[in-house]
DNA sequence: GTAGAAACTAGAGTGCGCTCTAGATCAAGC
DNA sequence: GCTTGATCTAGAGCGCACTCTAGTTTCTAC
């Protein structure tokens, strides 16, 4: 068998990125690389530092909540090749809104929370119980 | 029927609080309220404002990321009354804590894709292709 | 050559958090 | 009384994003 360099196992790139092996198995069949993923002479994939480059953004783009199906759309722009950066601009555009909006919704929540937090440890320090729960609301 | 003052229906709870009257049913199969909400003569729910109130502190958690166990975990506590606010306040600084790791996350991908937004302007603006994923990686 | 680890496929299963259905009952206005 | 809309129960169904299974094949090391 032919192993040319940076030839990278699915094992070696669950390793590198995170992902399990399902999960990459699953993104391709989601249609989520940027390429066909080659196979060796047995039928093993055979990925290559650019697919772990763009799984890392993936990865990225995952986890501040982009949908599969989003991602999916991204992954079309960019494989079917220049021409249509201004659609790929729009949609990272639209995702970091979305993106400053939960970080928004989250430090509102946050600010609740710790407001909560605050009152129980001032209870705990000095016995009041304003602004806790009762056990039956009045 | 008697009804008394500030009795609400659940769609009124509904409107109140943005969660549907299917979500208040599965919230209180779920053991989600500080108590047993109460029946009309007919059997109809009629919650109380400080409900709402309860419900509006769900949102906040629920929104922020808390998981409906852990929820149902805290409604335990504030149902079982005085005596245990130290496990309240854990409870609520752990989820402080991943609030704000979240919130830390968001902005650490949040800065991955404003990066890329400024690859793509730059990009269209002046026609360098610099930064962009090709078609087909090399 | 052989053992054990790693990878293959297709498809079923999982966990979460609702959401919806069906069929019945209740409430409010005319 | 009648209609219309709200609510009731128990339980099924759904969307998402994996995750796991089963049975087989390939690869690596000895």
């Amino acid at each position: 068998m032919i192993r040319h360099a940076d030839g990278l196992s699915i094992g070696q790139v669950s390793e590198a990125t995170g992902l399990s092996v399902h999960a990459l198995r699953f993104f391709e069949r989601e249609g989520l690389f940027l390429r066909p993923i080659p196979r060796s002479a047995g039928g093993q994939r055979v990925y290559d530092p650019a697919d772990v480059e763009w799984l890392l953004l993936c990865n990225r783009l995952r986890d501040s909540g982009m949908s599969i199906a989003t991602l999916r759309r991204f992954a079309e722009l960019v494989r079917s090749g220049p021409g249509n950066e201004h659609e790929r601009l729009a949609l990272l555009e639209e995702h970091e809104r979305m993106v400053r909006a939960r970080i928004a919704e989250l430090e509102a929540s946050l600010a609740v929370i710790h407001g909560k937090v605050v009152t129980y440890r001032r209870h705990l320090h000095d016995g009041t119980a304003a602004g806790l729960w009762a056990p039956a609301p009045s």
